[in-house]
DNA sequence: ACCCCGATCGTA
DNA sequence: ACGATCGGGGTT
């Protein structure tokens, strides 16, 4: 089981989210693998929340990547990406869906991104939060199982840009 | 100050 | 198909 460094996430993002299916998000004692990603990279994409410029909602996109950029959609539910690629290019990897593998009840259900986060306990407090730090207790490692068969799909939940397929996917 | 609407989810 | 629920950002 080896950490995720920074070098990992400074890539360009397709990789990255391609790269981050079948990897562990790691929160506490509470362990997933994620199974389902979507990229969001740069202000040319329509659905980036970048795509507007800069601001104090989109800044942590600016910055280093390895960070969490975590936001509160329809009132009630948390969405959890990472920050890729370099300090002021705005991109990220949405994490849509992982499945349970230690410190969750029984049955589970991390098969959305409302869901994922719920059940991590990930609220708008991770905004910010450096998954790279050496003593964070938040973070992605990577047990060798990984690289399964991954499949490219178009994303969804938006109206601009959904043509890409910028989503991966786990193969069963 | 107001208005709109979104990277969702559960129920109908 | 639709309602719940809320905060950021653009507009007035």
């Amino acid at each position: 089981m080896q950490r995720l460094e920074r070098d990992f996430f400074a890539r360009p993002t397709l990789l990255v989210a391609r790269d981050l299916v079948g990897k562990i998000l790691v929160l506490g004692d509470k362990m997933a693998r994620i199974s389902e990603t979507e990229a969001y990279v740069g202000e040319d994409d329509p659905a980036c929340h970048a795509a507007r410029g800069r601001t104090p909602c989109t800044e942590v996109l600016y910055g280093e990547a390895g960070y969490a950029y975590v936001y509160m959609i329809y009132g009630m539910y948390t969405c959890l990406n990472i920050v890729t690629e370099r300090k002021d290019y705005p991109a990220s990897v949405f994490l849509r869906a992982a499945e349970p593998l230690a410190g969750f009840p029984a049955r589970t259900d991390l098969s959305g991104p409302g869901k994922l986060t719920r059940a991590f306990g990930i609220d708008r407090t991770f905004n910010k939060l450096d998954l790279c730090s050496p003593d964070s207790s938040f973070y992605i490692c990577d047990d060798k199982l990984s690289p399964q068969r991954v499949t490219a799909l178009e994303r969804v939940g938006i109206t601009a840009g959904c043509e890409r397929l910028w989503r991966f996917k786990l193969q069963n």
